[in-house]
DNA sequence: TATGAATGAGCATTCATTCAT
DNA sequence: AATGAATGAATGCTCATTCAT
């Protein structure tokens, strides 16, 4: 049992000291002797752990996924409207400097990059289960929000497609414009709080 | 007197061979070696007409922006409403066969994917440049459509851009979600549809 | 017969275009599409008056020479001792600028260097028969400066080919340990006058 | 536990494979697969152990003058004067056969033909410090020499200067005038014997 | 004479992966 | 479990030379 607790660690701490790499230097650049190194094994030893690079990337992405999940849900209210939990959702309130930010949004333009060549179906496989959940997530809050009188929707389904799509599209636009993090983060909450707005119950 | 031949007509049967391979294999994983093959020239012919494998992505982009351009251009009509010119727009009838569709919808994700993981600064100057003609286009069928009475909208900006990202991620979502061309033309439909509904005048 | 001359002088026109390029960026780097472009003519052009790039470099090294000794010869006077005629040879009189004779120290070296790696013979061959008009001018003059008492020596032949050697080993030298021009030449005359001293007459 | 292997080893042994090859066809005109195929591992191996073919001639430099100088200094016996001292070292008795002395003036020639049109400087940088040896070497014999009385010079620097360049040119003659090794052996003899002549006591 | 389009051999270096120890 | 030595495939680009016009 120790055992197996032992190998999560060490399998985690080779995905950690890949990160920096992967973000700084792009995931096709980044050589398993590299990722060996800045984690103090062999390059065999990697190979026990992850069967390819590919898995590596997925490991990492799991662990930042996990993490904004958690940093999201500990930051939400039950006061806060379900426009207001979305925003909040795509703040990435998780990267406490701006570095780190930055390092995120190129692996993530990375990721992207490798899924839209991918062959194997692995990145492929992979991304749809994690556009998934951004579309689940919406659709979720939308639901809620219309079930509590904060929208007058129709078509949840759409809107939430259309909230998936522009975050994708900004990914994309933060490499063609080459905008910082912080940045593309204003740029998608003022394209969700747009798209919204004609939603959202005018009560006063 | 030098050998008689046209060095456009040349350039562009380079550029032509090249189409297959990049939507087959990817850009990346495409030597020129291989282009010239299927070229029928030598690979040294290559480099007298491109001084670098990106050069041949942009000739062949801009081939088929330019196709692209004409076909819309001649199948639209002065009753068309904007809306339906935006549609029309993303419709791409210059295919005419759902093989070559297909292939374009490839190609454009491998271009998408380079210019992700670009470092050189060329691909992403061409792309922002492409960002910009779809942007340039939708935000004048807006205006036009204001002016003509046709939508109601205050903030043009940040709709032409929703539909800019929207458009974008689409590509994205074809890759993940393993979609063929005509599924993810229809997706986009719906997409622009859904946005433009909201800010249609309802003259009845 | 006015043909001829034309003929020569556009030879000459395509070599004289190569020394700059060969000295800024050697013998080997320099392409023959650069040196055409350089001479205003055809890539294949230069093919029509040279064989092969070698003859290129021989033919300027025959104009260096030519003009050499032309110089040498107008610089001398009747007066002048045999020691002086020796050093005043490699003071190298017809360069009146700094870059130009750096330029062709550079030449040297790299023609040097052909030379050493040679397995045609051509370079071999053009090597020695340059090797033995140094020799034979040295020995001349070290002759006559016997004959007019001038040097009290024996061996005209060792000290002949001491010289030669010292020339030969100051280029090589004068890469190695980075010497400019002047420098390189200092270096000559100070080896020059330290091994003709021993055999200086006294004469007083 | 990893394959257990002599790197020393391995890397002398690439290195010696590459030495008959150099020889032939020159340095520049090697191969690293040519290297490997010699040396009887894959291309890659070579990297594994010389970061690039500079360093494999570095080695075999190195390796070549060690040997030289342990051959030398067994060779000496305390009553040899200073003169023969220095025209031992340039016997080069560590070659036991013709076919190596031949070799290892073909690679010397090699050598200084890469150090003539070295834009790097590694070569020139080794080249000088190699220079220097020769230059203690011969000066520290001529110094030792004039305090025993065997010589009466005052200049040491400036006849250590000759013998070093004449020993440079040497090797340049030798290519020139195609001569074989124990020639241009039999050549630096002659010219030492008669440079230091003039330096020379008269004990009689 | 002159052109310049076409050729295609040649090459250093990197790196994911394997496997003997 | 861990190591790290070994592998060898893979590739963009240059350039001397040829030859059809």
């Amino acid at each position: 049992m120790a055992r197996i607790i032992d190998k999560e660690e060490k399998k985690c701490s080779i995905a950690k000291a890949s990160i920096d790499l992967f973000c700084e230097k792009g995931i096709q650049q980044t050589s398993i002797e590299e990722i060996a190194k800045s984690a103090g094994v062999a390059k065999g030893t990697v190979y026990l752990y992850f069967k390819n690079k590919e898995e590596i990337v997925f490991a990492i992405w799991d662990m930042i996924v996990e993490r904004h999940i958690k940093a999201f849900e500990s930051s939400i209210t039950p006061s806060m409207s379900a426009k207001e939990k979305i925003i909040q959702f795509y703040k990435f309130s998780e990267f406490d400097n701006k570095d780190e930010s930055e390092k995120i949004l190129h692996l993530y333009q990375h990721f992207l990059s490798s899924m839209l060549v991918d062959n194997s179906g692995l990145f492929t496989a992979y991304f749809e289960s994690f556009f998934k959940v951004d579309y689940d997530f919406i659709s979720n809050c939308l639901e809620e929000g219309k079930r509590l009188g904060e929208f007058e929707i129709d078509d949840i389904h759409n809107l939430a497609n259309t909230i998936v799509l522009v975050l994708k599209g900004a990914a994309v636009k933060a490499k063609a414009s080459n905008l910082h993090f912080n940045e593309a983060q204003a740029f998608i909450t003022e394209q969700i709080s747009f798209l919204l707005e004609n939603f959202t119950r005018n009560e006063r």
